[in-house]
DNA sequence: TTGAAAGCGCTAACAG
DNA sequence: CTGTTAGCGCTTTCAA
């Protein structure tokens, strides 16, 4: 007796039970659909007793509001869909690198304070992945070549977000980081430490982020009248940056300072200068763009420049969310100042 | 003229133009939404002169179905919670492991490939998070304590995955690696490689995963003959595990393999060994359970074993949507095998 | 072969 | 203060 199991349905299948609806539960309380929509949303205005009455009626049912019902009626789902673009053939390795899984976790969850949840896209797309999905706007982390996603997106009239490249166009908005400033600051950071000879390793890809670096590092040398000493390496991942890595260090220039701009584990960096005969820091100071948190515990711990994703995702989201709640941003681009977060590795003042 | 630009609506505001819906592609195309919509859809029996023009129109106009809509139509959304149980408090940090960021990446390959797309979800989930979101299921991913979630989600309605600890819950899918088999495989490699003293590192976590390792660990050296040398790590994190690892190794109890279980940075677990002395792999095998890349690229190579989060990923996504499309999946759970990847820090032959 | 009409489940005007 | 009614935009019987 007062069973909560409803009995109806075939009993043979019970997975099959169907779902409690509004309907079902105002004609249990013997109230109105409306009337227990309102009790239920705390809207309009009810005398407390009828709330109650709705509110217990729909928690004992075990009433559960039709999401996409909901959505239907608001005309937005919010939700934010989230792209990574590099490598569209090799999908979502990128979350190995330890700034895009902070850029996705820190992303998901700006997103989720304002309400919003995030919904993982893949690299590629082709061109309509996203289009059964009712986004609110997406994200579009580094895009490469595909430019053609960002085009369909605006077309399809979702706002996106994603680095300067799209500056000036109208829908889309971008955060970026001041690669400039982050170059100047790592190379005058050598220069304080009394170093002369600084190398630049890069990787060996056109995206404006790098292209960024290599010009800063060009003429912070040409202002300081320093020799440009730059190695690129053909693929990102560890190897082939560990070798680029070495490419600087094993010639007969033996810098006094680098700078390894593709992300790539610090002990593996460190070991390699090690091999190569580098005392770090007597001989050689070492700063690495990197995320990785392994660069704290290395002996020495390793200086990083960091590109601040947590603070790239918060602007990202911020923007977005004054764009779909406001219809349009303050502004329509953020550039964020990265962290130089020194450590032993650079800090030459601590040898006698 | 034959501007594509409606010119209707507030000219001022150039966001605000209202979306083209599915009528006004009918009435320009002078059909009926039926029509245009089984055009659309390629379904019905339409003559293919009708079918192209109201796809011509549509195109025209830059049509888009609304997604919702659909979704209320078709009664599911296709759209997938990801839910990283462990640490609630500090959301997200579990993507730095490359075990979760893997798990995450490849749950949302599988999943789209099955035309699902991956909504991620924070640890913590006040009760009601998800409620917001028409998920048709949810994957939790290593719950801990939040068995809270797993009850709310399945009186919802709403299938889940997750691993061992729900098994026999009806509406609960569970999927997990066999921590038995796997600690055996690696004893009996650290066995057939000569050492006799194999240790083990283990986080202190009640985790029934750990739980479960430190048995196996336990049952093997008694099958065997061996001395037990358990160190457990206070807590997760490259610094507590290799202090732990230099416990291990520092001590009177000189062990000649050791398995490193919680997940650390392979470099810097061969560095402790090499600060306490030992040759790897000379006087020390050394077996880390990680999916960190740079396993490969330690000098020597570091043997992993890996919980092969990509077909856990993929186990789980076909468990799921075989519950929801079939109405149950053939088996409750699944339990996949781990895959040891010998390098040369396990292997003596090496040396002469 | 095509079109009118009936919902999917919910919320928000408007009456009562 | 509460209930009736009209949609949100789409798909899909069912008639014509």
């Amino acid at each position: 007796m007062t069973n909560p199991s409803p009995g109806r349905g075939s009993p043979a299948s019970p997975t099959a039970r169907p779902r409690v609806l509004l309907v079902d539960v105002a004609r249990e309380a013997g109230l109105s659909k409306t009337t227990v929509s309102a009790a239920l949303n705390g809207t309009g205005r009810l005398s407390p007793a009828v709330r109650e009455r709705a509110r217990e009626t729909a928690r004992r049912m075990g009433y559960r509001p039709n999401p996409t019902a909901r959505q239907l009626r608001a005309g937005r789902a919010r939700l934010i869909g989230f792209m990574v673009g590099e490598l569209a053939g090799a999908p979502w390795t990128l979350l190995d690198s330890p700034y895009y899984a902070q850029l996705t976790s820190a992303t998901a969850a700006a997103a989720l304070k304002r309400g919003y949840a995030l919904v993982l896209l893949p690299a590629g797309s082709l061109h309509g992945e996203w289009a059964e999905l009712p986004l609110d706007a997406v994200i579009v982390a580094d895009p490469v070549g595909d430019d053609r996603i960002i085009d369909d997106l605006i077309a399809a009239r979702i706002p996106v977000i994603t680095d300067r490249s799209v500056e000036g166009r109208p829908g889309a908005y971008w955060v970026d980081v001041d690669v400039v400033a982050a170059m100047r600051e790592t190379l005058d950071h050598f220069e304080a430490q009394g170093a002369r000879r600084p190398a630049l390793v890069l990787p060996d890809s056109p995206t404006q982020f790098y292209a960024g670096a290599l010009a800063a590092y060009g003429d912070w040398c040409a202002e300081h009248g320093r020799p440009e000493h730059v190695v690129f390496a053909p693929e990102a991942g560890n190897g082939p940056v560990v070798a680029a890595v070495e490419e600087a260090l094993g010639g007969t220039r033996r810098p006094d300072a680098l700078c390894v701009v593709p992300e790539a584990s610090p002990p593996l960096v460190l070991e390699a200068a090690r091999r190569h005969g580098y005392d770090v820091p007597g001989d050689l100071l070492v700063v690495c763009v990197s995320e990785d948190l392994t660069a704290t515990h290395t002996r020495p711990a390793l200086t990083t420049l960091s590109l601040v994703p947590r603070e790239v995702a918060e602007a990202g989201i911020d923007l977005l969310v004054a764009a779909l709640e406001q219809g349009s941003a303050p502004s329509a681009g953020v550039l964020v100042p990265t962290r130089l977060e020194v450590r032993a590795s650079s800090l030459r003042t601590g040898r006698r």
